[in-house]
DNA sequence: GTCATTGTTGCAGG
DNA sequence: CCCTGCAACAATGA
């Protein structure tokens, strides 16, 4: 399930294979898939010229040389496939960009819950989406001052506060739970609870993960894969994501698993206190 | 048929 | 009005 690391990879993929090509036809055929008016998203796209691919938080934006941008999330399992192979499209495929050079860039999402939206692209810091997003992992503005107030004010728990985008953004279900464990935090602490040193390890592991995971081309989970159709291997990396009833990797007590606003949660019952 | 899975949104209730 | 908790949503597989 893609979060933070596993768009920029997808991103990075994209960028290689797409940039600088023009979308000669654009098939919708998952009318849901499209937020807003579906035939004006035709209209815009067709014809276009993708400048660039970038990335804020768990979404990926790709610009267009007309002034606008696709502002498209995957949610649980949507991926980008950039092929001419006709055998690249099944019935889980949503959106087909036919490009220049004769390949097609693919929009797959077996759930059907990934969405994709057209916004002009000097507006994005407007959209509803990208507007509320905290600061992200690796970023500038992924700082103690920034984030100890935000984090503080919440009394819920520390598992859900960090879940939440407007909070920080780029962290899902897997990276927070490892975030956690390597931070010796218990899921279910109030956040208001944590100390200036908590909150100082949250950050630094949120980056080492986030950047561990981006060299390692994301995780695999369910059925990532990038925009090549390679696997990353992030989850041959995860200490405590799945892990339930295998030994702590640091003090062999067994990874429970549990449910926190909602989540499944997996943590160490014994390095990970309350605080 | 039921449950779990995800991120996001919207709503009920305190 | 603010905050929190929870249901709903999309589709699928166990």
């Amino acid at each position: 399930m893609p979060e933070m690391p596993e768009v920029e990879t997808v991103k990075r993929g994209l960028n290689a294979q797409v940039k600088g090509r023009k979308i000669m036809h654009v098939e919708i055929r998952y009318q849901n898939l499209i937020t807003g008016d579906v035939e004006q998203f035709i209209e815009f796209v067709t014809g276009s010229t993708i400048t660039d691919v970038g990335r804020r938080a768990k979404f990926l934006l790709i610009h267009l040389d007309n002034g606008y941008t696709i502002i498209s999330h995957l949610r649980m399992e949507g991926r980008y496939r950039v092929s001419a192979d006709p055998a690249a499209i099944d019935k889980h495929s949503h959106a087909i960009f036919t490009l220049d050079n004769g390949q097609k860039m693919i929009y797959n999402d077996v759930r059907k819950f990934g969405r994709m939206q057209l916004w002009p692209t000097d507006d994005l810091q407007n959209n509803k989406s990208i507007q509320k997003l905290g600061p992200e992992p690796l970023s500038s503005e992924f700082t103690f001052k920034n984030l100890k107030p935000r984090i503080m004010r919440h009394r819920k728990d520390i598992k859900t506060v960090l879940l939440d985008q407007s909070v920080m953004s780029g962290l899902g279900n897997i990276y927070v739970d490892e975030v956690l464990w390597k931070v010796k935090i218990h899921p279910e602490t109030p956040a208001n609870h944590l100390t200036d040193e908590n909150i100082q390890a949250i950050i630094e592991a949120s980056n080492e993960e986030m950047k561990m995971g981006i060299e390692s081309g994301g995780s695999t989970v369910r059925s990532y894969v990038d925009a090549t159709g390679h696997t990353g291997h992030m989850q041959d990396r995860l200490k405590v994501y799945g892990k339930e009833g295998t030994p702590c990797p640091r003090c062999g007590t067994e990874i429970k698993k549990i449910k926190v606003g909602g989540r499944g949660t997996h943590f160490c019952p014994y390095c990970q206190v309350v605080q």
